[in-house]
DNA sequence: CTCCTGCGTTGATACGTATCAATAATCAAT
DNA sequence: ATTGATTATTGATACGTATCAACGCAGGAG
């Protein structure tokens, strides 16, 4: 009972004025509008406590005020940090944050794209694993900014797509060299399919190649420390020489480590193991786990801003990637070869 | 320019009717209507691709089909898998989620429950530490149905706000009584304020009384990996004798280990350590972290699904205080004391 | 043949806002 | 003193939907 919302016409009643009058003046319409019926108007919104309706508003003005931000997997350490940090830059703009889970499905990535068209979504910023960017032209077209982060330079052509990268075949290259550097020959990746994965692969294939080793190459099917492990498993039995194991991220890595201390194998004295993108755990397992960080809310931070600088600009001028940096972090779980140590 | 929306009055146009009739049979007025004018707008529906303006059917029934879920950290592993579960069960009833991160704070959980009041979202469901159910009232009272997710049996008072809760004071009974039974007597607890924290702790001094132990407590002031450390720095310079460490949640009993380690001490040998929450870290820490499971995914649908119920029943009968499970893991970082042990 | 009943359909309206065209008021210029 | 230009305010309208009162029409009872 206590709720009864105020509408606009209650505030104009109490300020003896129009409710066209008092829409101006929230519409920052202040220097159209004579000052002492401004002040009038806005002391009857604090007095009764005036706040908009949203949907009446977006009703009047096609625009939500909610963004979608788009991610693969909630529940992979990567992302909550990236979600966060993009909440935190734009609540202070007045936007919601609508966070989709897309579990790596097209259909679901689809259905980002559907609601976003239906006007739901003044903005979407997030991780598309599945689709290009000709499928996401719609939006842009439609004057529904994107910001998408990606795993390798990209152009978002000429629609007005940002695209915000780290360039994960370089990073790869960077662990790879690093091992190559200290003495490994023998090195494996365990990849998958999706995501930042294969370009990852291709940064290791690149650095096996410039310095004349032979590629190993263990394609898991899911990203997890499950699929990690029963790859590292694999190694083992399979009784191949390996004295390095870089894994396509943290979580495989870690499922790698488990996998070889249960073997009976030292990490790192036995065989080193690298991972990427830095999550918590990486930094508390044991030994830590040697990684690639790419600072997951500085990225959110500027994916966010990037956004709201394009909704506030209304601007459709043609994409501009920018990169974004990454950090080899070395850990324990990296150590030279047991031949060129003894 | 492609994206035109399709409004009802151009359903019905094409199909010949009003629009009054395409909203009859749109609100499963099916039967209301003459089955073959009812297959004529549902053709003309299809051909069309109409989708309802969400803002349009909240500003007319002022329901939004938008719940939020509450987390305190978004970055603590703990509930993103509750955010998760409940997203998956209330996204195929038509509802939308926003996850709001409020940080601990007592301020952003008002502003939810000012949002609330505006009619922005249907229901609430998630974890509030610092509103009681008095400040929650107000929701109750203008049909915002809210599932709390409670560390201990509450009473939502005569109001329609359920509780969900898993009794966090047996759960700390629980690790006590484990540590007691296998030979520990000096056993301290890392605590830290609000949340769960301070139930725990009264489990703690409940079994330590029971066993006429004397209890030795430290109160952190965050529920980070960082502050745990530090408390265990500070048990290792006090020289005080202790056995084992219960953490109040596995964040810290992480950062315990990992001083204790760095400190020259072995886990479990001289000092054991144990956590709440049993988030993914806890089973890949070095020595694997004995914990308290919670099943935040059962815990997220469960909560979703009472939510859902409410919103369906439009019913605002007194609220019933659920209780969910709890389980206790037992893994390497527990053994008996050194002395027991020789 | 008239009156009533019930069914299927529709016109009108309101939700709360933003915006545009129009009005009223003020003042400078002729 | 009349006109024109400028400023401050307002009435009217539309956004897309749900809902309610009202309407037309068929068929059965009288």
């Amino acid at each position: 009972m206590a709720g009864r919302r105020i509408t606009q016409k209650e505030v104009a009643e109490q300020a003896g004025v129009a409710q066209a009058t008092v829409s101006l003046v929230l519409n920052g319409g202040r220097d159209k509008v004579a000052p002492e019926t401004a002040d009038r108007i806005e002391a009857a919104i604090a007095q009764l406590g005036y706040q908009p309706n949203r949907f009446a508003q977006a009703l009047r003005t096609s625009r939500s005020h909610v963004i979608a931000c788009v991610v693969p997997d909630l529940t992979n350490p990567f992302y909550p940090s990236l979600v966060v940090a993009v909440q935190k830059v734009v609540r202070n703009a007045g936007y919601e944050v609508i966070t989709i889970d897309t579990e790596g499905e097209i259909a679901n990535e689809r259905q980002v794209v559907a609601a976003a068209l239906q006007g739901r979504y003044d903005g979407v910023v997030g991780v598309f694993f599945n689709l290009s960017a000709r499928d996401l032209a719609p939006l842009g077209k439609n004057g529904v900014p994107v910001v998408r982060i990606e795993v390798r330079r990209k152009s978002g052509g000429s629609l007005p797509i940002d695209d915000l990268f780290i360039d994960n075949q370089a990073a790869a290259r960077a662990v790879t060299t690093h091992l190559l550097g200290i003495g490994h020959r023998d090195i494996a990746m365990v990849a998958a399919r999706g995501g930042p994965q294969s370009v990852r692969l291709q940064g290791y294939l690149d650095a096996m190649a410039s310095s004349h080793a032979e590629p190993i190459v263990l394609e898991a099917t899911h990203f997890t420390v499950e699929a990690g492990s029963e790859m590292a498993d694999r190694i083992v039995a399979s009784r191949r020489r390996v004295t390095a194991v870089i894994a396509a991220n943290d979580l495989m890595a870690i499922g790698v480590i488990k996998s070889l201390l249960r073997n009976g194998l030292s990490v790192p004295k036995d065989i080193s193991v690298a991972g990427f993108d830095d999550i918590m755990a990486s930094a508390l397992v044991t030994p830590g786990l040697t990684t690639v960080a790419q600072f997951q809310d500085r990225l959110g931070a500027r994916a966010a801003e990037k956004l709201l600088s394009r909704l506030i600009s209304r601007e459709t001028e043609p994409a501009q990637p920018e990169e974004m940096p990454f950090e080899l972090v070395i850990r324990a779980s990296v150590a030279p070869p047991p031949d060129v140590k003894n």
